[in-house]
DNA sequence: CAGCATCCGATCGGATACTG
DNA sequence: CAGTATCCGATCGGATGCTG
């Protein structure tokens, strides 16, 4: 009985999917910027406290003050996170009590760019998209 | 005893801050691009089922096969979601079974303009981000 | 100041089974 | 063929408390 059910049959395309997906670099990188907090530690880095400037370097509190609502846990996490990617580095300055500082690298920086050019798109049609949402719910 | 903590401070910081995250078109964006499977099914309707041709309109199995390991709640959920924000069209052809369609709408392909700079970033630098982890998880 | 450990609730995504 | 409903595990993100 060489009975291949569908079952099977999707259950091995999909063992198949999942180590292309693991491998394709679009997902890693979705999974990358998609954190709740990494698109805005990205943005304040590289726009500076005030999202409208130059890239420069901010201390773990300044961050924490800029990105208003977040707990210190998940600043460390992604900051730690951008750091293993080479995206931002991570300079401790052993004053007392220490200061760390973090900052975007070429790469992070270049990536900052492309996550703006999403930013624009959102902000270009984020009424539309809202219009598009409201339509739908009335209909 | 007007003693406000910094635990209330930021709670309220923190309320404040949601608000303007719910409003916050780039958040919007992230939240809308960043399901497992929405990349994907962009991809496949704005470059056809080959993912290196032009946008054509799928119907749902074929967007099954091309999304080999989606199951079919997500498959629905991630094209009613795209439904609901204009960016794909849903076109139910009454043959016998029935016939449904998806396309990209034109805000749908501009997104997936968009999503494809980031995918080039994702491609590009995916070796030098491979490296960094490397390096970062050696050291 | 910076960051880690722990606990917990909310959400996401998958498996399965069922309807028009 | 297309879509829905339910259950469940995994992960995400927040709150709290503690260390160097």
């Amino acid at each position: 009985m060489t009975t291949t059910t569908a079952a099977d049959r999707r259950a091995h395309a999909k063992t198949q999917y999942n180590a292309f997906l693991a491998a394709c670099p679009s997902q890693r990188l979705l999974a990358r910027i998609s954190g709740k907090w990494v698109a805005l530690v990205l943005s304040a880095l590289g726009s500076g406290p005030d999202c409208d400037g130059e890239p420069r370097p901010l201390r773990n509190s300044e961050l924490a003050r800029i990105l208003a609502g977040v707990s210190p846990k998940m600043l460390s996490q992604t900051l730690r996170s951008l750091e293993r990617d080479g995206l931002v580095t991570r300079t401790v300055t052993p004053t007392v009590p220490v200061t760390v500082s973090y900052e975007l690298t070429d790469l992070g920086l270049s990536l900052h760019r492309t996550v703006r050019e999403l930013k624009r798109w959102a902000e270009a049609n984020r009424d539309a998209v809202t219009a598009n949402q409201q339509r739908y719910d009335g209909a």
